[in-house]
DNA sequence: ATAATTTAATTTGACGTCCAAAATAATGTT
DNA sequence: AACATTATTTTGGACGTCAAATTAAATTAT
């Protein structure tokens, strides 16, 4: 149960479910607003003069290309003001750092990628490292970080998103790395972490609320497996902000071994360097390799098994064989509406498919599930960025522009 | 995001907490109500009020044992008002069903139980037979339908709780038994069935708000294995009602016969039937039993196994593997803040746990379940039939008597 | 050109909710 | 009997929503 209602509740809720509007379906004019939130036009009125007041939007002044067919007084387009926030977002990985630029409407105004070799970073100084990689980007591009409202970063790994520490990840030797904490000091800006396969799940759940609002489980295969969870219409981060670790679910105990260093997880059969290892018929013991495998290899056997190779083909299938167990497992458990693949590794996934199909018939009772709808979404190297900076500005919206000039106020003091 | 918000919906809400206010903490005066619902004096004398004029409150005229130090006026406690509803609860179970009437105020008033071999019963029947049962409890016990406002149906097995339909249940050789819908028919009352574990989840939750509100896991062990999912406050239904289905997860790939028909299902290792189908080192393809295990057959088992007999032992060290694995898998998906283990099988944790903990270990890497609790919780035959009958009650709460007299108008119209 | 029509957006006035502050109620203390 | 204390209700102001009326800005008809 939520908390008591006041007038202030109205407000705050209105406001927000019309930034909503704007943010999903982008400019559009008052009465269609009223349409979409359900709001009266007077309410709409009301509420687009107030955030027009704060700068947290505005009216599009548009040449006019309207239908001529139309008569009537034209409308006036409203849009999300650009220059009301801009949010960084950084995406954490073996290779190093990209970071993003975003503005308030969603545009994404600068990029850059840097290359770093985390995995002997120490604990202590990667927090530095990516503290100094903020400001240098914010001063290219002539931002002081007080025009910063909130920064995201996506990891690969067990991220605890609620301590703001890298607990464990392949992109580190070390573990519990802290990166929340250096980054809030140096700069005063709320900053969030997460992993990498949420952030895709938030990017999925963004582009069709209707289809993925429900209970959707994107599933992310690649260099390892990830996952992300929707639950009720939220990407579902648990307790410590570290579930949906699908790939270091177990799949057979005490069997094949893990980056993580426990045996026979999912990610030891499914991940590419787990179908390079059974490829390659190395024992299962064989200690993964510390960094990711390079795409020509896996193009190469993805080839190898499509011409046949029986040690290919049998790699394969083990990796559809633990997925679809570890679907099986997970519908047992969530009884969700909608399975999502994505990923690199879904590039394979005619070699992937048949086995999986079975092992989710063979791992749970019918009665649960005939309903679950599995699909594949083509991978899109940019979903993790753009995931995590809708994120960034749906916190926006909800924490700050929603509350009005007081909360900016608070915030900015805070 | 919700909907708009308006006028209407401030005050639903606030005469919502302030029900629930009393649901769980019991009666109480106003002043005490303002200060857990934070809604000012003003307020909370306008909601009861008008609660109390509706008759769904009502003052406590008292003896006075107040305490004769205090001074100032004295207060007067209000509680929800017993008769402004009554609501049916049954669990069906393999032996046949228990009905149980409760009023508005959480108190039982009546019970019933009616022995019946559910179990060769045809699909198409058990409405039939279930509705006559109500019709029966209802008017021994001077009841009219029209006077109950909800009835709520927890079974074993695998509940469609969207289609009103058990599709799977130890209960039944039948599979995909309307209930719902012949009880909606007969009677026009609304109507919820849900699997039986998730009402002890039901139960659990509203026992203790603050310590089981964030993600809590509810593991029943006994003829079967079942669980309850509590997502953040709210327990979990999933799309078709069907989420939790623990006993029903695989554990090994390919692995003992379940009564599902599923071959490696957790709960072929650690139900009853389970444990005594290996302790007496049957193959694991024997067919499970179609009723419940004696409790004396487990009790001489338990005992068997504490004096070290070593079939016995080896049996319940299997089951807390298989729960082990089962919870590790679990908790790398969900990252739960607590795991509350009950029922009848728990008397034999000291035998399960030594293996339910090591599997735990091997089974999910430290960084993941080093913040999870894991507790017991002593099993009470009534968790069930209290939780659903908790779970009715808060339905109302929110559904009914949170709208005012108009939405009680309308149900009774509908 | 000017009036009529059409559609968009704003303004006005009524209603309902909340809260702070004041008033009233019901008891104990002096 | 007056005072003190605590609980509850009443009063009055602020604010949000909405329906209805008004104003704005275009097209179409005359």
């Amino acid at each position: 149960m939520r908390g008591k209602a006041d007038i202030d509740l109205i407000r705050r809720q209105n406001r927000h479910i019309v930034l909503e509007a704007l943010r999903t379906h982008g400019p559009m004019p008052r009465v269609e607003l009223g349409r979409k939130t359900g709001l009266s036009p007077a309410s709409i009125t009301s509420i687009t003069t107030q955030l027009i007041k704060e700068d947290a939007m505005l009216e599009l002044d548009e040449v006019s290309r309207r239908d001529p067919t139309r008569r009537g007084r034209p409308t006036v387009r409203v849009n999300l003001n650009p220059k009301a926030a801009n949010v960084v977002a950084i995406k954490v990985s073996i290779d190093g750092l990209e970071l993003a630029l975003a503005d308030f409407s969603g545009n994404i105004t600068a990029r850059k990628a840097i290359t770093l070799a985390t995995y002997n970073c120490a604990a202590f100084a990667f927090g530095e490292i990516t503290t100094t990689a903020i400001r240098n980007f914010l001063s290219e591009n002539n931002l002081s970080p007080k025009q910063v409202a909130r920064i995201g970063i996506a990891a690969q790994g067990v991220a605890d998103s609620r301590a703001g520490v890298i607990a464990w990840s392949p992109a580190f030797k070390a573990r519990n790395v802290p990166l929340v904490g250096p980054i809030h000091a140096a700069f005063g800006i709320p900053c969030t972490l997460a992993n990498d396969a949420n952030m895709i799940a938030e990017g999925v759940m963004a582009s069709d609320q209707l289809r993925y609002g429900g209970t959707t489980v994107v599933v992310y295969m690649g260099y390892g497996v990830g996952m992300g969870l929707v639950i009720d219409g939220n990407v579902y981060h648990g307790s410590n902000g570290a579930a949906a670790e699908f790939g270091h679910m177990n799949h057979i105990p005490g069997g094949a071994l893990c980056r993580c260093g426990r045996a026979g997880c999912l990610e030891a059969y499914a991940s590419d360097y787990g179908i390079l290892r059974s490829a390659e018929n190395l024992p299962g013991d064989t200690t993964p390799p510390s960094s990711a495998v390079d795409p020509a290899i896996m193009l190469a056997l993805e080839a190898a098994a499509r011409r046949g190779d029986s040690n290919a083909v049998a790699a394969y299938q083990k990796a559809g064989n633990a997925i679809g167990f570890g679907l099986a497992r997970l519908i047992a458990l969530l009884n969700p509406n909608r399975i999502v693949l994505t990923g690199p590794g879904t590039r394979a996934l005619d070699l992937i498919e048949p086995a999986l199909r079975t092992a989710i018939e063979e791992g749970v009772v019918d009665e649960l599930r005939r309903d679950v709808k599995i699909e594949t979404i083509p991978f899109d190297k940019d979903m993790i960025i753009t995931g995590t900076i809708g994120a960034a500005l749906r916190h926006l919206d909800s924490e700050i522009f929603a509350f009005g000039p007081k909360a900016i106020q608070l915030e900015q003091n805070a």
